[in-house]
DNA sequence: GTGGTCTAGACCACG
DNA sequence: GTGGTCTAGACCACC
């Protein structure tokens, strides 16, 4: 899968979860239909416990992006890209704006705040 | 203070105050030999409590910022200048770079990213 | 055949079945001696899954409503008519008296609930 | 406190806990700015796991209903009544519902649905 | 003390 | 096989 997990992010785990699956979604590689791994089958390629991926599948499920499908798993709503897209531009921007914030205040020289972020962008 | 804390910022407010008070010292906003205000004050002026505040000044002690003068409070040690230069870059650059690298992973694209930087460098 | 199922009802799929052969039976829709679909034809009819039927078929031969007829399919047995009539009145009255109970706990005005109750009733 | 819990109603524990918070608010027995129990003093009132009315609760936040003082517990919203009002008519009307149209469809005659409802409306 | 998160493992309903 | 619910018990952050 296309799904990484660090449990020192900060984040919680289950949120990690979360957000990667709407950005999958706004960017295409997961379609309308298609179908999530399994509960089991994403804890133990996470190496995750299976009821920290069910919390996040269940949000997902309130957030609309996934629907159940009866004995058969978890998959896409045919109307969820909008909405994924419209998440990852809200969810990106507040985490890189409060960075950036902490970043002004902290009263680091603007060169070296600039050479990070660069470094990072070229990164990729 | 020149200290502010957001409790929905997502860090824990314990932390906040600590880097808060390692970017003031690196800043020279706190000279060495500089008091910090007591614990009860500063919870008081934060609308926070002083167990937090007594956490953050602990943390800060451990990390040889702040150094116990008996009977007076707690003052920056002389030798905190240097360290503090160097955890700002760490911390901010981590925190920087941890956003920026969830934003390339969620394939938000570059332009978007950029205008999400600038908006905010300009912003200040 | 007269049967209709709702994913939605809360109920599980199986049970609805259970129920609504039951109150057939009660009705004398389903006469002593008829024979029900195969649980293959039902589960097409209803777009079940086969063993969500099976399961239904099963618990309706232990409540004794159904007999297994050798070779033939199910069919109703003989004596089925005065269990069902009892077990009609006990299914529905145990869920509109929960219904009710909740209803009578929750606060609501006794005008509103009556309105809602005389509205069912009327749309039957 | 002015909760209980079936194990066997049907609807799953964590549920019942919000839709009966949600009727207590409705019913002004929960006023806003009240705190509700803590989830380990519900947990041992309602002999249940504390798991469980953390995910009531949870789902509370989420519905609005609740919202968490750092350190000191949970207390209900100042906005919370009216949308209580509302989720308490759908709620029970749409149980109400649903229990009415199987007994619609069930057969019974009127008189005994009728005998049904009267008798529980008045045991009160 | 408070809630939040995570793990572990069980049982159920459904396909 | 699937997801949903519940229990039990742990650790963390915060007040």
């Amino acid at each position: 899968m296309f799904l990484h997990v660090d449990p020192a992010d900060g984040l919680p785990i289950y949120d990690q979860v979360v957000r990667q699956i709407k950005f999958a979604v706004a960017q295409g590689v997961l379609k309308p239909g298609n179908r999530v791994p399994s509960v089991r089958e994403l804890a133990r390629e996470l190496a995750i416990n299976p009821n920290t991926v069910a919390r996040a599948y269940q949000q997902l499920q309130a957030d609309g992006v996934l629907v159940n499908v009866r004995g058969l798993g978890l998959e896409v709503r045919a109307d969820a890209i909008d909405a994924c897209c419209a998440e990852r531009r809200r969810l990106v921007g507040a985490r890189v704006a409060s960075a950036l914030a902490e970043a002004r205040r902290s009263g680091l020289q603007d060169g070296e705040l600039r050479a990070l972020i660069d470094e990072q962008l070229r990164a990729s």
